[in-house]
RNA sequence: GCGCCUGUAGCUCAGUUGGAUAGAGCAGCGGAUUUCUAAUCCGCCGGUCGCAGGUUCGAGUCCUGCCAGGCGCGCCA
């Protein structure tokens, strides 16, 4: 009766050598040897100097290093890096702060050295300070910005990324259509996710295999197929002007309706009230007793409904039909979901959603059959006198569960167990994530505990990158498609594109009329996604429909804003003639830059507090989207941006960019903010979103 | 009844393996612009981190109990 709810290749081998190429010997992050270091390498190594100069007790050599990472301290004047002494101290059984001060001493005397250990493995190190518990580092400002700038315009569109792939394959499955309904705001969540999540991981440098599983067989299509033999009237998407999966799912509503009046009719039949075990009439009830009794008559009487039902039992038997191959049936069947796939094609191809696979439940749904003899004969299974077989997860600390009916037919666990298998042989990954609803949290703890009890490693393998739910304001009902309170995702995208088309004509930055519909589309997938991106997935968002979403403050518009900004005063330099063409370097095949050339830039000249925070904002690019793809989760990613974008419009407010007091300034704060343009586009590209160059 | 998730400012949310003084946005109040785009910036206001214990040098973060909300507990998918 409830559909798999809300389930909702390409290769890519890359490896940079931007960061091998020689430096400018001018200036710039050199280490000694001329390599430019990623700004992670830089940091290890950074790390390890530091460890070097740990003030050891008598005796001891080994430094533990376990639990220590470099952070940065609270407040930037602190310093640049911060490094804890509390492992060493504990290790050591000595006071921290003490650790820290000795600690700091020890690199001071080592700066002062000629042939010092943190001079030869990093360069621009100027001091360390004990503060507390903590040694605070500081960097020589012109090697920080021109090591920043560096890395940006080096690595371009890849800026951000891991710089040596991974090797490890990762499968993501996301988005998960039934096909008997158009996409809503809940398959919304889970696409954004799923690509992000994607992206973020290709970013860390694994090759992602993107993957889709359709339900496209089950009662619901049955449904829809027998509401449009009854009263489809022999109209099509094409006939009715309505989108394939528009059509369907009007079928589907229809048919629901059409039960809905069955059961009314049903119930005045029987002189029972429906209404008094309504949603609202349950909230109102106060005695347990009487809401348990309310609930089981209500269960009871929609039980006794369903088998009564003659349009029910036309669908049950519309289904026996499918399964037998009835080519009839089958044909209204790939009609149909052929009028749903071009429909959906079309809102994926708008999100900028793809996948390298495609799983048809229709092709799966038996696959795990042959898994219950095996598992019977290992022993994983048992089978109960009525001839249904369990798995033994108590083993495993869970329920056991079913795995095959008493009437030899498969159950949802037994198919995914097959499609489990399949994908493992189909592309041999070393990870498979499931973007699911956290509904289904308990399915794929039973089914990754039967893969385990069938003996396939790769169980250990598998992840359910589980989210919450999308949920309506109190008094408004579930998303549910059948009852219409669902906010489906192309009305929603078409409703949030038109706020932001008026607000681009407000603004008027855009001249050419033709570039508003897409710039709006930008902003208003903007505005979304990043709503939904900002919290962390396993929290339930609630979403109002009467109001508006914002374009102010936290937002994807601010983040796009900031980008187009950038582009603005580029133009506005252009346009000037404080720069020209020849000052500027760009790749139009990598989404790179542009910049200005690197000689022609003195990142020395950003000393100013707000520009060295956003450096330091930039610098931190890197480690978040790491941070990301290891936690599965695009909200840090998010974050990251608006912080980055908060601090560039802090630096622009306070110091003019163009009208810099030398020329040679204005350029080394227009190539901080085309980095921070670049590092903005590659963030929000990697969250799904695109920036446009004005709005 | 059992299991999982959530609980942080009036509202919506961040808060890395426990670590420096718990941070943003919105709303409210007060300021900033003959603009390199005000989809902006600055300031103020706002907190017993659900409650109670515990672990330790240190807890929003870990453990136990309780309270509140959500989801799940089918031979449905």
């Amino acid at each position: 009766m409830r559909p798999r709810p809300k389930r909702c290749r390409r290769r890519r081998s890359w490896v940079d050598c931007a960061d091998r190429t020689l430096a400018s010997p001018r200036r710039g992050p050199t280490a000694q040897g001329g390599i430019v270091l990623g700004i992670r390498e830089a940091r290890a190594r950074l790390l390890t100097a530091c460890l070097e100069l740990a003030p050891r007790p008598e005796g001891v050599t080994e430094v533990p290093t376990d639990g220590i990472a470099i952070t940065r301290p609270p407040k930037p004047e602190m310093g640049d890096w911060a490094v804890p002494a509390f492992p060493l101290a504990k290790a050591w059984r000595r006071n921290p702060a003490e650790v820290a001060k000795q600690w700091a001493e020890s690199m001071r005397a080592d700066l002062a050295r000629p042939d010092g250990v943190l001079g030869a493995l990093c360069a621009g190190v100027r001091d360390a300070q004990a503060a507390g518990p903590y040694v605070n580092l500081t960097i020589d400002p012109a090697t920080t910005a021109g090591s920043v700038l560096g890395q940006v315009t080096r690595r371009g569109d890849r800026f951000g990324w891991a710089t040596v792939p991974t090797g490890e394959t990762v499968m993501v499955e996301y988005s998960g259509p039934n096909t008997n309904k158009p996409l809503h705001l809940g398959h919304l969540r889970n696409n954004v996710l799923g690509m992000s999540l994607s992206n973020l991981l290709e970013a860390a440098g694994h090759r992602v295999i993107r993957v889709n599983l359709v339900n496209d067989r089950g009662i619901h299509i049955c449904k829809s197929m027998l509401a449009y033999q009854r009263w489809g009237e022999g109209t099509t998407p094409a006939s009715s002007g309505e989108k394939g999966d528009h059509f369907v799912g009007r079928m589907y509503v229809l048919f629901d309706q059409k039960l809905k009046e069955e059961m009314a009719a049903f119930a005045a039949a029987r002189d029972v009230d429906p209404s008094t075990w309504s949603r609202a009439a349950l909230k109102e009830l106060t005695d347990k007793d009487e809401l348990k009794r309310r609930e089981a008559a209500a269960e009871a009487f929609e039980r006794e409904f369903l088998a009564a039902s003659p349009l029910m039992a036309e669908a049950r038997a519309l289904l026996r039909l499918w399964e037998a191959d009835d080519p009839e049936t089958r044909a209204l069947w790939s009609t149909m979901n052929g009028w749903v796939y071009e429909g959906f094609r079309a809102t994926y191809a708008r999100l900028g959603c793809r996948f390298d696979k495609w799983y048809y439940e229709s092709e799966v749904w038996q696959l795990g059959k042959s898994e219950v003899e095996r598992g019977l004969e290992t022993g994983a299974f048992y089978r109960n006198p009525d001839g249904s077989v369990w798995a033994r997860l108590e083993s495993l600390g869970m329920q056991d569960r079913c795995v095959l009916r008493a009437d030899g037919t498969t159950v949802y666990l037994t198919q995914d167990i097959g499609v489990a298998m399949q994908k493992f042989r189909d592309y041999g990954m070393d990870r498979s994530i499931y973007v699911v609803g956290s509904e289904q949290d308990a399915h794929f703890k039973n089914l990754f505990g039967v893969l385990k009890l069938l003996g396939h490693t790769f169980a250990d393998r598998c992840h359910h990158a589980s989210y919450g739910l999308i949920t309506l304001p109190a008094g408004m009902g579930k998303l549910k498609s059948r009852e219409g309170t669902k906010v489906d995702s192309d009305d929603l995208l078409e409703l949030i594109k038109g706020d932001a088309r008026q607000k681009i004509e407000e603004g008027g930055y855009c001249e050419d009329p033709a570039a508003i519909d897409g710039i709006a589309e930008m902003i208003g997938q903007g505005a979304l996604k990043l709503f939904l991106l900002q919290v962390s997935a396993e929290k339930s968002i609630q979403w109002n429909p009467l109001e508006t979403i914002a374009f102010n403050g936290d937002t994807g518009p601010a983040v796009q804003y900031s980008h187009a900004r950038i582009c603005g005063i580029l133009r506005k330099g252009l346009a000037a003639g404080l720069i020209t063409e020849d000052d500027l370097e760009r790749s139009a095949t990598r989404g790179f830059g542009p910049f200005l050339k690197s000689e022609r830039v003195d990142p020395g000249l950003l000393v100013e507090p707000l520009e060295r925070d956003l450096l330091r904002a930039l610098a931190d690019t890197e480690d978040v989207v790491q941070t990301a793809a290891e936690r599965y989760s695009p909200a840090p990613l998010a974050a990251h941006l608006l912080e980055l974008t908060k601090a560039f419009a802090r630096m622009y407010h306070e110091h003019e960019v163009l009208r810099a007091a030398s020329p040679e300034l204005a350029r080394a704060r227009l190539q901080l903010s085309l980095a921070v343009a670049q590092a903005l586009r590659n963030g929000l590209a990697l969250l799904t979103i695109e920036a446009p160059d004005r709005m």
